[in-house]
DNA sequence: GCCGATTTGTCCGTATGTATC
DNA sequence: CGATACATACGGACAAATCGG
């Protein structure tokens, strides 16, 4: 039941252009066109578009028209294009990942945790550490921590399943922005004896600070990747000048 | 002389955030207010707003505010977050940066380089392959296809340069959107060749598809990167589930 | 080169819904 | 419950770019 106009409209047209209803380097039909196949006014018609370009899926150019630029990428290997999980990523990737919960405390942030996450120093914090497996294979390694009174009640029981789903249907916590910083780090000791590394001797690392709808951070993860199992992809439009 | 309202009040608010005039996890004025303030309508104050959210520096919650959850990063390392050339980034990152062409030459696309880069086969292309110095040390190696018809006149001289100076300043030519893909790949024996490596055997990689107001691809880069010189930095936001 | 039609870009004012306090 | 705040949506106006005659 969406309510939602504008994402309904710009689901449908996303899913003509994926189909190919809409062709490659084609025009898409006029703004004053979709305004009269949809039934609603031009800026809802312009925030789906909006939406569109943001993906890399069309290109707008004043005077003529908006063109699909839509191209499909090869859904093999994993793709961090937004905010989901170790298991989100799994399922529309269509593998099955297994996760195996290997240190499971509870700490006070110090003055070194603290610079590294960005908590205030003394933070009562849980801190998880995960080995995520996709066909067999030891491919990520991840090292959580959580706010305590903002992710209350986490126990290794949930940490193997979806920490994710306990926050969003357990404790009905919104999750809205998240900083991710991405770096390629030399090999540690920890990572040689937990990941399946072959001879690589350096790592995909994501840095992430989440926040919730309060714009309370409550999760900082250090997430390590086997590099051929990496990717990040990002579509990135060019702003008006000054 | 910016006629475009929301970017200026996009700008004006960023520095209020940069300088602390609005202060960490404090909320900005209403929209409201800032309508008074910027005298304009609530949409053009949304649009800005919506800018920054983007740029994760502000984060809006529904019935409550707008709150300020920008922290600066450290300016050490490469950042690419928007789409600029090395050139830029240098400038932005304040350090000196030079540049070596190694290869230039024009070749026609065969099935393996189309099927790699995207241009249909047989296209005409421009071949770079460059080195990118910063302090001294060999950081960055790129490999440059440009269309022949789209960029014409390319010379080694202009690629010791900046391409994209050349491209925007003289060819008149808007670049608009560019999808990136990063990756971390085992080192070659090229990238040995050119690179200062210490003892990393990968590199962090930014294959980039750009495209021009025409919609047109005219470039395709491979960009390789020592890892401890490499940072990629993204804000993601979670949109409306349906 | 000019003009008019088309198309996207920007901006305004208003109304209504929904969440917070 | 009412006041405040952001979210969605509509309709209209004009500007800027493009294209064809």
């Amino acid at each position: 039941m969406p309510k939602i106009k504008y994402d309904h409209i710009y689901k449908d047209i996303k899913a003509k252009i994926e189909t190919g209803e809409y062709e490659f380097q084609a025009m898409l039909p006029s703004e004053h066109t979709l305004v009269s196949e949809y039934g609603c006014s031009r800026n809802t018609i312009r925030r789906a578009i909006a939406a569109l370009v943001k993906d890399g899926y069309v290109q707008t150019m004043q005077g003529k028209g908006v063109r699909n630029i839509f191209q499909p990428v090869e859904p093999n290997s994993f793709i961090l294009g937004s905010i989901e999980s170790f298991k989100e990523s799994s399922i529309r990737n269509h593998r099955k990942g297994t996760t195996r919960v290997v240190a499971f405390t509870q700490l006070h942030a110090d003055a070194k945790i603290a610079k590294k996450t960005g908590f205030a120093q003394g933070t009562l914090l849980y801190y998880v550490q995960r080995v995520h497996y996709l066909d067999g294979k030891a491919l990520i390694l991840n090292h959580n921590y959580f706010r305590q009174d903002l992710v209350p009640g986490l126990t290794p029981q949930i940490a193997a399943q979806s920490i994710y789903d306990y926050i969003e249907k357990e404790l009905h916590m919104t999750i809205v922005t998240s900083k991710r910083i991405m770096t390629v780090e030399k090999m540690t000791q920890i990572d040689e004896k937990y990941l399946d590394l072959n001879d690589y001797n350096c790592l995909a690392v994501v840095t992430s600070q989440t926040y919730n709808d309060q714009g309370e951070m409550f999760e900082y993860t250090q997430s390590r990747h086997r590099p051929d199992y990496f990717r990040f992809q990002d579509n990135a439009v060019r702003r008006p000048v000054s």
